[in-house]
DNA sequence: ATTAAATGGTACGAAATTGAACCAAAGGAG
DNA sequence: CTCCTTTGGTTCAATTTCGTACCATTTAAT
């Protein structure tokens, strides 16, 4: 019997996905007409990041092929949310720019959701899920060390 | 200042987003062929809760629409996996069961995910991990039950 | 300087997801 | 029994995701 018992981690995967899941449907609901998780991602990082990265870099932070960030970025720019600009440092690649209109959807959005999520906290041990956070960061950085090895 | 401070929640749902990613990639990666990870939680289902159940109340248990379902049942049947059986009690409904086939894929990838997550397990606080369970499966609760309000 | 390899990005097509519309069967009201 | 509503399921179309192929530019090697 070996010593390291991974069925636990079966559990947790499966309690992390449900809850991915929900908590999608949240923002979701709080994002205007047609805007998806992965649109507001990118004004989100944008925000915290700050302007200017390129659309590979944007793809490699949230770890999508460069196809889709190509094409959530195209979706951006047609909502008027992000403004790309040619890089004047590298001829192949691009730099992305929030627009007003992004970053005020953006901080919309945060604002809806820091309401609908006070209401969350209120049936719930807040202090025990902010306990849990470390562990859940340890866990993302062992899986993203980890990648593509085996 | 309020006494709910909600911003703990936006990082730890992030957190939870990335992890869900990544733990998604994993297990694909130990899929076959062109199986992706919604093909293999019907079939872990289908053990766990037993055969026969109707694509309605699969929709239900993984809270896809319907019409989501109906394509990932197409696809196991397509691949031999699941089978498909009209409903003796309800003329409008059928019946879902696993094949020899399925039951055999699932339990090799959930084999193979063993291997993989006995490796990761060794580099990663298992107790620590073990121990944030309850606290993932209130939140997931707690997120189910106050869905569809406001 | 020339050539080869690597990198950033897009075009395109296949598969996945999902809402709207629809059909058939079941359930309920009278 | 008849009509109306509800429910299970599929079809269809629009959008998303992403792998393959490809082009343009940059970098490295000689």
């Amino acid at each position: 019997m070996p010593e390291n018992n991974p069925f636990p981690l079966f559990e947790i995967f499966n309690e992390i996905g449900i809850i991915e899941q929900l908590s999608r449907a949240r923002l979701e609901a709080r994002l205007p007409d047609g805007m998806i998780a992965p649109h507001f991602s990118v004004l989100n990082h944008l925000i915290r990041v700050g302007d200017g990265p390129t659309p590979i870099k944007l793809a490699r932070a949230f770890q999508v092929p460069k196809t889709s960030m190509t094409h959530t970025l195209k979706m951006l720019e047609k909502r008027g949310m992000v403004e790309t600009r040619s890089n004047p440092d590298d001829g192949r690649s691009k730099q992305i720019w929030l627009t007003p209109k992004g970053r005020e959807t953006r901080d919309q959005t945060i604002a809806a959701l820091a309401q609908d999520f006070s209401e969350l906290a209120q049936g719930i041990d807040m202090e025990a899920l902010i306990a849990i956070q470390p562990a859940l960061t340890a866990l993302r950085k062992h899986l993203d060390a980890s990648r593509d090895k085996s």
